[in-house]
DNA sequence: TTGAAAGCGCTAACAT
DNA sequence: ATGTTAGCGCTTTCAA
């Protein structure tokens, strides 16, 4: 690995007029190009390490997320990742499990690291944030807000839970339950009430509470949800999942018992991920995850180049794919 | 962010005192202690920059795949990461929608943040690997080898392909179809040639042509090759999928058409990611996807750790789960 | 066991 | 516009 005094060297210049070559600063057009022939020949690769000391901020992000696993996640990540390398910098992926030490474990090494930013998809109770802010360290929140103050990009969960509620009733289903995510996460809270008040509206009172069940935006979950709701002395007759996930496992508990949709009526807020047969019948809010991961990338660079506005919040909508209508009698 | 001096004058000790507890080198009891209270009441985290230039060796390692939005990379990095930060690295993401131009930026990339190793799954024409053996940074490859030799975990993709295959013909299947990957990539070539090899010996003649597809690994193609062998003279009874994704693809088509298994038989390598049906009656060929991740980064953390033994290939083998045996006589 | 000091490769004042 | 130089915070000889 050459270093800059081998360029400055062979081209003929200081060090620190390579520097500015290399960074866009103003240099006369000779020495310009003798420095790159120099850098070229030497196949000279400027040190981020040596950069990220000397400037207090590395050519890194990190993105802390739950779980990798999880295709919301995964697309996501895909966002930032696109975005982040077209402006130059590399991602570091950090998996929480919800777990929030794991968290600040991560704050910390985004610290030890000079990373240029933090983009977080916060666990239910977040990590110390003030260990970032503290260090100046831009911070953006996607999914879920914090209570700190920083920019978030979120999704409008109130449109989509609505949207989704109103779309089984306009199918003809009466019954609809709900299976929620936890009940200390603010997104998840904002759909289910969403649906009880769509539930509400339409059958002129408010659902039994038998009809929502929690899980944890796992597979296993819905299916435990699933069953719960089916073993009621007077099941739904369709069902509602806040996340893709807990949809997957209520859709394979409704496979095995033979209550496929549109028999049994399915709306899911995201997207099922990688589905084997047609979703037609099923009903979808598709959330726009990848815009959500390039515009909290394109938010951070923007911080990192200083930008001093306030802190914004961003809100996504998400877009209906009702099911064919089969309108049932 | 305080540093090593900040934490020796409290200390009433020297710097490298200071650097030589948090390295675990020998140092009296009695200041050991000194540093530790020291550092802790200062909240000290050590500046992994600085040490990154310092030992041209950071605590970060590169984990270079097509796309994480497969779910197979997913698991990988999932894998890949649990074990890194257990050994207290960090793991930056790198998708090269298998582009070996991007790979080589990587590379170049690894070495300027003086990254402690790579991970890498190959794109079919690997990038320059050199670059990085040059720099003296050890490489693990996963899921396919590369030319240059260097440490690889990969499938069994020939015992994969041939009980894939067998377990169709065992079911009562007699055309069996094979949508393989592209031309060019050992692994799926592997796992096509096992199908050919059991195609002949249970049917006493090598496959018609027109019985293999070939595809990009992505759902897409997964439906163009099926929608193609459904359009055959004599079509297929049944059909193997060499990935995951490609067999997503087939059974869409299959759906639409009306030919769902085990009408139509359908064996996939890989695992089906959330299904939404009973995959019961799909044979897959489970394969240790988080087991290769965690394989890999044992084997590079044992490199950077100064392993000196040559290079080593560590072959993981599937898990044959058979469709329930539905006999069509 | 401990401390002093050099230096990893770069950037940014400052001086010219 | 360009060169000189002092660090960024750490690790690692070398001496003591």
């Amino acid at each position: 690995m050459s270093t800059i005094y081998d360029v400055s060297a062979r081209a003929g210049v200081s060090p620190a007029t390579v520097s500015r070559v290399f960074n866009g600063h103003p240099v006369s057009k000779e020495k310009q190009r003798r420095v790159t022939a120099a850098a070229q020949e030497l196949g000279f690769v400027p040190s981020r390490a040596a950069r990220a000391l000397r400037r207090n901020s590395s050519e890194v992000i990190a993105l802390i997320i739950p779980d990798i696993e999880n295709p919301f996640f995964a697309m996501l990540a895909r966002g930032v990742e696109d975005c982040a390398q077209d402006a130059g910098f590399s991602v570091v992926l950090c998996n929480t499990d919800d777990d929030s030490a794991k968290e600040t474990r991560y704050f910390d090494i985004a610290n030890a690291e000079n990373m240029a930013g933090v983009i977080l998809a916060p666990s239910p109770e977040c990590g110390d944030l003030e260990r970032l802010i503290q260090a100046g360290r831009p911070v953006v929140a996607v999914d879920r807000a914090t209570e700190v103050d920083v920019d978030a990009v979120v999704i409008d969960n109130r449109a989509a839970g609505t949207a989704a509620t109103a779309a089984l009733f306009d199918q003809g289903y009466r019954r609809v339950a709900c299976i929620a995510g936890p009940k200390d996460i603010e997104d998840t809270e904002e759909r289910q009430l969403a649906w009880r008040a769509v539930v509400t509206s339409r059958t002129g009172s408010p659902p039994e509470p038998g009809l929502l069940q929690h899980g944890n935006y796992r597979v296993d979950q819905g299916r435990t949800a699933m069953s719960a709701l089916l073993e009621l002395a007077e099941p739904p007759d369709a069902v509602l999942t806040t996340n893709n996930l807990m949809g997957v496992g209520a859709l394979q508990v409704l496979h095995e018992a033979g209550l496929t949709p549109p028999g049994f009526g399915v709306a899911v807020i995201g997207e099922l991920p990688f589905p084997t047969v047609s979703p037609d019948v099923i009903t979808q809010v598709q959330l726009p995850v990848r815009q959500l991961g390039r515009t909290a990338a394109t938010m951070l660079i923007e911080r990192i180049n200083c930008d001093p506005q306030p802190a914004r919040t961003v809100v996504l909508r998400g877009v209906l794919k009702a099911a064919d209508t089969v309108n049932r009698s």
